[in-house]
DNA sequence: GAGCTTCTACTCGGATACGCCCTGTCCGAGTCCGGCAGG
DNA sequence: CCTGCCGGACTCGGACAGGGCGTATCCGAGTAGAAGCTC
C-alpha cells in the first residue's frame, strides 16, 4: 500500500500551475527542471491530469499546461485520483460466501461484509482529508513556509524559462 | 494504491481465530478450506501475522495457529500493518529542495513540506479508523450479521475438521 | 512598411522496453499423536 | 492393565518460478510563432 512518486510530482506541479496567471502555459520541461525530476516520465503524470480535465495542454512554442479550473475548485483528492485511479484501496472478494456451511445461496443484495465495511470507512476517512484540502489552500500554506525572497526568485526563474 | 488480497484473508482468518477457545490451534489448511482460498499462499499471510506476534504457531498434528493475545488487545491496524508493512502510504522525496532558486542549503530540521503534511494527515486518518476497531468488535459485528444457524454449523464444521 | 506564405522548432500524446513486487507453488525441518511392545 | 518407546503423519517455515503493474524512455503528429518574400 504505497503511493507512486507521480503523485508527489503532480501535487507540486499543480501547486506551481496554480500560481501563474490563467492564460500562461507552462511546459513539462520547465516543471521537470524546476523540481529536478525526469521530464519524460513526468509527462505521464501530466497526461493523467489532463485526462481528468484538471489541466489543459497546448502544442507548439509557448505551449504547455495550465489549470482547467480555478484552484479553489480543485482539491487534492482530485489530483491523487487522477494519478492513482478512482478504485477503492480495499476490494472485497466476498470470501465469506465461500463458507461451506451456508444454508442458502447468497444474494448480491445482502448487507455488506463487516470486514469490508470497516475497510471502506477507513478509505473514506483518507479521501475525506484529501477532498477537504483545496489546491488554493495549498498555495496559501506554501506562501507561509517559503520566504518571499525565494518566491520572487522562483517567479522570475519561471518567467525567464518560458520566454 | 491498492491493498493485496492477503489483507482480506488475514482479517477473516483472524476473526475466525478469535472465536475458538484460547488453547485450540487451527491449521492453515482448515482456514483455507473454510474461506475457499489457496492454502499455500494463505500460509504466507499467516507467517506475516506470526512474525508480528499477533498469532502463534505450533507444529505437528493438532498444530496450527492461535491468537497470541486476547482479541480485545488486537486492532485492525495491527493486522493490516502485519501484512502490508508499517511504512507510510506517502513517502516525501523532498523535491521542493530541488528548486534552483534556493538561497541557502536546506536542513533536515526544516519544517515539513506542506504537501507531505496533508498527505500524512490523510494517512493518519486512515490508520485511526483501523486502530479504533478492535478484533473483538469485529466478532460482535459478524455475530449480528450471520444467522445463529449458520454460525453453529460453522462451529461444528471447524470442530470436525480439527479432530 | 504591411501582409501572406513557408519553415522551423517546440509542444503534447501515445507506443515501446525494463525491473520490481505481488501472486502462486513447492519442498524440507521439526514436532506431536497414536500405536505397539514389554513389564 | 500400565508404561515407555518408536514410527508416521501432519504442521509450519523458508526457498523457488511466473505475471502484472509501476517505472523509465523514445519517437512521431500537430501546432504556433518567427522569419522571409512579395506587393
Amino acid at each position: 500500500m504505497k503511493l507512486g512518486n507521480k503523485v508527489e510530482w503532480a501535487l507540486h506541479c499543480m501547486e506551481l500551475l496554480a500560481r501563474v496567471p490563467a492564460n500562461i502555459y507552462i511546459p513539462t520541461q520547465v516543471l521537470a527542471k524546476f523540481h529536478g525530476i525526469p521530464k519524460e516520465y513526468l509527462s505521464k503524470a501530466m497526461q493523467a491530469l489532463a485526462a481528468a480535465r484538471l489541466i489543459e495542454g497546448t502544442l507548439g512554442p509557448k505551449g504547455g499546461y495550465k489549470l482547467a479550473k480555478p484552484s479553489s475548485q480543485i482539491n487534492l483528492l482530485d489530483i491523487v485520483e487522477a494519478i492513482e485511479g478512482r478504485k477503492k484501496t480495499f476490494n472485497c472478494q466476498e470470501i465469506r460466501f465461500n463458507n461451506p456451511c451456508l444454508t442458502k445461496k447468497p444474494k448480491k443484495s445482502d448487507s455488506i461484509c463487516v470486514v469490508a465495511k470497516t475497510m471502506f470507512e477507513a478509505d473514506q476517512a483518507w479521501r475525506r482529508v484529501l477532498s477537504e484540502k483545496k489546491l488554493s489552500d495549498l498555495v496559501v500554506e506554501v506562501d507561509g513556509q517559503v520566504s518571499a525572497e525565494v518566491m520572487k526568485l522562483s517567479e522570475d526563474w519561471i518567467n525567464n524559462e518560458i520566454t
